[in-house]
DNA sequence: CTATTTAATTGACAATAGTCATGGTAGTGT
DNA sequence: ACACTACCATGACTATTGTCAATTAAATAG
C-alpha cells in the first residue's frame, strides 16, 4: 500500500536532479533529433537507460505529443456539428468505429487546454468521465477548483464516483470539492434535511461559482447509467420517458429540446440542476454511442454545450437526425 | 517561382481530404499507439506511405511535440535567473555548449504560447530572431498583428531584415506591419523628414500599440550586429561605449543599468525606443553567448524582459556576474 | 554487520521505423 | 492524342527503438 505517494520513490535520486536529466534527454531527442545511441554516449549511460529516461519524461508530462485541436475543427463532421448546433468546437475522433476510449482520450487531451487560472470547474461522473480523468497528462494550472456536480453513488463500475473529480484535480494540481452526499435520497424530506447541512450547503455554494464544466449524457434505455447506478428505477425511467425525457445530464432528465424534465425524483436529488449549466464559458460534452444520440442532440439544443467530443460514427448519426 | 503558394499543390487531392487522412493517421499512431504496419493495413496502403503521412502531419503542425515549459522553470538555473532578475520565466536550453540553434528553437516553441487573440507584437530583427522565426511551427492565432520594431538594413547575413517579422506573421496567420525605412539615416534632417511620412507615421502608431515583444541583445564588440549591419561605425561604437553602453536592444545602446544611452546616432534612427519596451505584458529576450552577457543583464535590469530564453552556459555566466 | 529490498542500469534480442531508388498515374499543356 | 510533370505509393534495405531478464548497489531492516 503506497502507490500514490511520490516521496516513497525518492530514495536514490532527488526529484529535481532527475527532472533535469529527463528534460535534457527529451530536448536532445525530440528537438535536436539526436538518436538514443548518441544521447546515451553524451550521458555516458546505456541506450536502454535513455529509453527509460524518455519514457519517464513522457509519463511525467514533460513531453507531450499534441494533435492540433484546430485541425480537428477543420474536419467535415466537426464543421457541420459546429454549424448546426452553434458549438465553439467539435472534436470528432477519427475512425469508423464507436470508440469510447478514443473519445475519453480526446477529451483528456483537450480539456486542460481550456482551463485558465482561477477557474471553477464542474465535473460530472460516470464511465466516460472517469475514463477521461485517467487519461489526463499531469499539468499544473494555478488556482483551479474542481467541483463534483452530482452526489456520489455506489457505482456499478469499478471506480468510485468521486474519483472522477479527484483524478482530474490531482492531475492538474487543483483543489477539489467533492459531494459528501448520495445522488438521490429515499425521500424528499431526507433530501431537504441533507441540503441544510453545512458541508452540503458549501458544496452548492461552490456549484454556483462554476464557470466551466465537463459532463457526458446518459441514455434513457433500461441499461443506462441512471438505472444501473441506482438513481432511477425502471419504473421511474418509464415515468420520465412518458414526460418526454430523451437523455440524462448530471443525473437529471432532459427532453428533446434540452429542457429539464421535472419528475418524481428531482426533489430527492442532490446535485446541480441542468439550468445552471447553461451559459458557461466552457461546457464540454463527452459522449459517444448510438443510444446517446438523442440525448446528445438534446443537450446541444438545450444550450449546455460549447465544446463537444465524440467519435465519427456518433457524429454522423447526430447529423443524420437533422433531416 | 512558386514555393510559398499552397494552391499550386492542390492538384491531385483537395487539402481537406488529405488533412483528414493525416489527422487520422496521426491519431492512430500517437494516441492509440498503433504501429505503422497496422495503420498501413487499416488504410490499405504500404507502410512507407504511412511514414509519409506522419511526416507530413508533423510538418503541417498537425502533430506537435512539446516539452513542458513549466518544467524548464523548475531547473536550477531558471529558478535562479527568475529570482535574481524578477522574470516571469526563464527557459534555459539544457546542455553544456553555447547553442544558438537551440535557443532559437526554444524561443520558437515557447513564444506562440504567450500570444492571445488581439495582441500586437513587436519583433526585432537579427540573426537570432530570424533563426527563431524559421523554427516556429505553423499555428493560427486570431487577430494578431506583428510589428517590425526597427527599420530595415541590408543585413550582413543571408536574410532580409523584414523577413523576421514576415516569417513569424506568416506562420501564425497574423497581419504584419513592416517598416518601410532604413534603421538609420545619414542626417538628423533626413530622419525628421522621413518620420513625417504617412507610412512611417502609421508604423510608429502601430508601435505605440504593442503589448508584447520579442528581441535579442547585441554586444558592444567590434563584430557586433549594430556594426556589421552598418547602423554604427566603429567610431560610433567607441563613443557609445565611452558613454557607458554595454549592449544593444532594438538598435539602441543601453548602459549597465539598462537605461537608454542617447548618443550621436539616436536622432537619426528609425525604430522603437527602449523605453517603450518597458512594462509590456511579455518582453521575450532571446540571446546567448558570453559576449552578450553584459547586455543581457542590462536588459533584464532595465525592465525590458519578462521572459528569457538562453542556454545553460550563458545562464551560468550571467549568474556568475552577480557576485 | 548481514540480509533484504528495490531503484537504477544494462546487454542482447526482437520489433518497429526511416530511406531511397523505382514505378505507376492523374492532371496539364500542346 | 501525346508527352510531360508533379505527385503518390511502394518494396527492399538499413537504422533506430522497445523489451526484458539479469545485475549492481544504495538504502533500510533486523
Amino acid at each position: 500500500m503506497d502507490g500514490e505517494n511520490t516521496r516513497g520513490r525518492r530514495r536514490y535520486r532527488p526529484d529535481e536532479q532527475i527532472e533535469d536529466i529527463l528534460l535534457r534527454a527529451a530536448w536532445m531527442y525530440y528537438y535536436e533529433n539526436k538518436n538514443q545511441s548518441d544521447i546515451a554516449q553524451e550521458f555516458g549511460v546505456s541506450r536502454a537507460t535513455v529509453v527509460n529516461y524518455l519514457q519517464q519524461a513522457r509519463e511525467r508530462g514533460l513531453v507531450e505529443i499534441r494533435l492540433d485541436p484546430v485541425a480537428f475543427n477543420r474536419q467535415r463532421l466537426s464543421v457541420e456539428l459546429c454549424r448546426n448546433f452553434g458549438l465553439q468546437e467539435a472534436v470528432v475522433i477519427p475512425g469508423s468505429e464507436l470508440d469510447l476510449g478514443g473519445v475519453a482520450l480526446g477529451a483528456a487531451k483537450r480539456f486542460p487546454d481550456l482551463l485558465d487560472e482561477g477557474d471553477v470547474v464542474g465535473v460530472a461522473w460516470g464511465m466516460t468521465i472517469f475514463s477521461m480523468s485517467e487519461k489526463i497528462t499531469p499539468r499544473r494550472i494555478d488556482n483551479v477548483t474542481i467541483v463534483q456536480m452530482v452526489g456520489s453513488m455506489e457505482s456499478p463500475y469499478v471506480f468510485a464516483a468521486e474519483s472522477c473529480s479527484t483524478n482530474i484535480a490531482r492531475r492538474l494540481g487543483a483543489r477539489v470539492a467533492n459531494f459528501y452526499a448520495p445522488a438521490i435520497l429515499s425521500s424528499v424530506e431526507a433530501a431537504r434535511i441533507l441540503k441544510q447541512e453545512p458541508v452540503i450547503r458549501s458544496q452548492f455554494a461552490e456549484l454556483d461559482r462554476i464557470n466551466k464544466a465537463v459532463f457526458a449524457v446518459g441514455s434513457c434505455e433500461a441499461s443506462s447509467h441512471v438505472v444501473e447506478s441506482g438513481i432511477a428505477s425502471l419504473d421511474d425511467l418509464q415515468d420520465y420517458i412518458a414526460r418526454g425525457a430523451v437523455g440524462v445530464v448530471c443525473g437529471r432528465f432532459i427532453d428533446g429540446k434540452g429542457d429539464h424534465v421535472i419528475g418524481r425524483l428531482d426533489e430527492r436529488m442532490i446535485g446541480i440542476a441542468p439550468d445552471a449549466l447553461r451559459g458557461l464559458t466552457v461546457g464540454m460534452l463527452v459522449s459517444n454511442g448510438f443510444e446517446k444520440v438523442a440525448g446528445m442532440r438534446a443537450a446541444m439544443l438545450g444550450g449546455y454545450v460549447t465544446h463537444l467530443v465524440t467519435d465519427a460514427p456518433t457524429a454522423q448519426a447526430i447529423l443524420n437526425e437533422n433531416l
